[in-house]
DNA sequence: TTGAATTCGGACAATTTTATCCTATTAATA
DNA sequence: TATTAATAGGATAAAATTGTCCGAATTCAA
C-alpha cells in the first residue's frame, strides 16, 4: 500500500510524537532502533518529514528530533503519506490509466473509487495522536 | 495499490476475455498494442497467467491467448491479483510490521483492517465478466 | 577553543521491479 | 517438408527503490 519509506516515515513519526509528548527529544540513532529501521535511509526520509514541516530538528550535540505538543492532534496521517509517497495514493487508477475517471473509467473505476475513498478519508481523519495512544499502554507496537 | 505488472495482467485478461466472448483468439501482439503496455514484458506476465490457469495459450502458427467462455463470469479480480502479486494485498501491515494482528496491532491496525476487508471483498466478487461489461458499448476503457 | 555528538547532504551501492533481446519450441499451411 | 507465425523461456539491461558511507555543518560542554 504504501512504500517501504513511507511505512518507516509514519513509523517515525509515532515514535517522535510519543516521545515528544513526555518533552523528550530523540536522536536518529534511538528511532531506528526503536522502529527497526536502517539508520541512514532513516535519516534521509526524517529529513523530507523535516522539509514538510511535520517534524522539528535540532542539530549539534543534544540534538535530534522533535514534535511541539499541540502539533500532534493536529498532524494527520495522511500529511505523513503525501510528505513521502506523494498524491499516488489519492489520485492513481486502479489499473494505471493516465485518465481515468468518471467521464472515462477504466472497466475497475466504480469498484475502486470507493475503497479509495474510505482510504483517503481514514488517512485524513487519523491523527498522530490518535496512533500515539496505544503505544504507553502495550497495546500497539512498532516493532516485530 | 498493485505493481505494473499486475495491472498489465488486469488489463490484459479484461481484453482476451472480452475478445473470447466472440470467440477470437488473440496475440501478444495485438494484446500489447490494445493495452498500451511493452510487448516482452507482458509476455511474461501472460505466462504466469498461463500457469496460474486464468488464461489459456496457443503455440504456432495461428496461436495466441484465450479464455473459455464459461469461464469468463467464473473468474474473479482477486485471482488474477493473487496469481501475479502474491498474497501481499491481503495480508501485509499497514506499517509492514511482520507481527501485525488483532493481538499485537500496529498503531494504525484497526484503521487499516476495515479498508483492507472492504478491498478484498471487492476483489472477491468482482468477475471478469463484469470487468469486460462496459468495454463494447464505449463505457469504460483499457487505454490511456 | 577544542572535542564530541549530532543532523545535513551528496555520492555511491545493492536490490527489486520493469523492460528488452534472443533462441528454442510448437503448430499451421503452402 | 520447409516456411512462417506464434508462444516459452533464459539471459541481460534499465530504472526505481532501498540502503550505505562519508565528510560538512552545527551545537553543546568541558
Amino acid at each position: 500500500m504504501f512504500s517501504k519509506a513511507c511505512e518507516y516515515g509514519i513509523k517515525a513519526t509515532i515514535y517522535i510524537a510519543h516521545q515528544s509528548l513526555e518533552s523528550n527529544r530523540v536522536s536518529l540513532k534511538g528511532i531506528a532502533e526503536e522502529i527497526n529501521s536502517p539508520e541512514a535511509f532513516t535519516a534521509k526520509i526524517l529529513q523530507q518529514l523535516v522539509k514538510n514541516n511535520i517534524i522539528d530538528s535540532v542539530k549539534g550535540a543534544m540534538g535530534g528530533f522533535q514534535i511541539d505538543k499541540d502539533q500532534i492532534s493536529k498532524i494527520k496521517l495522511s500529511q505523513i503519506v503525501y510528505a513521502i509517497d506523494g498524491n499516488k495514493v489519492y489520485t492513481g487508477c486502479g489499473l494505471g490509466l493516465h485518465t481515468c475517471n468518471d467521464k472515462k473509467p477504466c472497466p475497475v473505476h466504480d469498484n475502486f473509487i470507493s475503497i479509495r475513498n474510505d482510504l483517503k478519508k481514514m488517512l485524513e481523519t487519523t491523527s498522530l495522536l490518535t496512533m500515539t495512544k496505544g503505544l504507553d499502554v502495550g497495546l500497539t507496537y512498532l516493532k516485530r
